[in-house]
DNA sequence: CGTTTTCTGGACCGGCGGGTCCACTGTGGT
DNA sequence: ACCACAGTGGACCCGCCGGTCCAGAAAACG
């Protein structure tokens, strides 16, 4: 398909807006005709941009959400060479999701494609990418000998999703941080040994 | 509502019926209509036995597969007083969804009742009580003396749920167990010292 | 027994929501 | 200027699914 200049906008309109509709509240669910009127389009765009409809359209906003997680993150994610770093990152983490509250885009959208391939590809591409920024941290901080070189690094970051993960979820059905803060603080307590 | 001895074993096999549906494959989403065509009821029925409809039944299920949480970690989640019953608990745990694989009853009831206070309600409970039996675990082995009285056992058993919760999820995604083993693996370790 | 209450089956309804269709309006290229 | 094709709007369709309703079977109860 061709997309002029225009085109790329409004599908980008769309996505966007969707995107920022599910960061909003009272998005436990959403509908096509959501979308279309937040977006301020109609059904004819929609089905011209995503000609798959509804899981074409709710992967794309679910890999534009999923690229931001990790660009929320930055600079601190792609430079954990210090304990500094790391409160840094953990700081911000834990910001982002706070802020996030119990509203989690990711969440929502997954609920709604229902365990499509799709899916889960999007989802695991995002904790591969998330995991090996976090053992690149860990390996670097062996290096500098900051970290025992006996503990794991894969383990360790594996945990560290883990732990991001659960904690998110708790997040989102008791509305605190707190399990988030303790996994990630534990972690690093493990890493400092 | 009064329920007579056939009246309750019909709700019951509702109950555990659409339960059972859910544990196995291909349970994406659940309708009324599937849960009426596994349990060989009728809607009639169905609206009998839970007035309030899909969300009544869904919350009734929901309570049902958290009860079934807890009870299929017994007797070890009871009993953490030493380090080989918190191995065979964190055996029990990987045992235990490893079998359940990528289908979790629970998540996808939580994403059918979008967000409703009864569901967080339902998880809330269920975490509070899956933590407190950690932290009664962990005080234990701290007043045994296998754990340093440095260690805050809130923020370990908090971590113990979050790596825990966040490892189920990457299995639902991924369907592989590496995560939940790993932050399992790694709070223990962190509690060995 | 009879009667009252519970239990069961299933026809039916209504609206919600994904998807189709087509007519109309730009827009870019030659 | 024209034409082909991208972009847009919105009416329409239809299957799904939660929920209603009621009639009849079966217990419980006196």
């Amino acid at each position: 398909m061709k997309l002029t200049a225009k085109g790329q906008a409004t599908r980008q309109r769309i996505i966007e807006g969707a995107a920022s509709y599910l960061r909003g509240d009272g998005a436990a669910s959403v509908t096509l005709d959501d979308i279309r009127a937040i977006t301020g389009t109609s059904k004819g765009q929609i089905f011209h941009y995503f000609p798959d409809g509804k899981e074409e359209l709710f992967l794309a906003v679910a890999r534009f959400e999923a690229g931001r997680v990790l660009s929320d993150q930055q600079p601190h994610l792609s430079a954990l060479t210090s304990w500094a770093a790391w409160e840094r990152w953990r700081d911000s983490v834990v910001a982002r999701y706070r802020a996030q509250g119990r509203n989690c885009p990711l969440g929502v959208l997954m609920g709604q494609l229902n365990t499509t391939p799709g899916a889960h590809e999007v989802i695991g591409t995002l904790l591969d990418r998330w995991q090996s920024e976090l053992r690149e941290g860990v390996a670097e901080m062996q290096e500098a000998g900051l970290v025992r070189s006996t503990v794991d690094a894969d383990r360790a970051s594996a945990a560290l999703i883990a732990g991001i993960q659960g904690g998110v979820q708790v997040l989102r059905s008791t509305g605190s941080v707190t399990h988030l803060e303790a996994a990630l603080d534990l972690v690093i307590d493990y890493l400092r040994g």
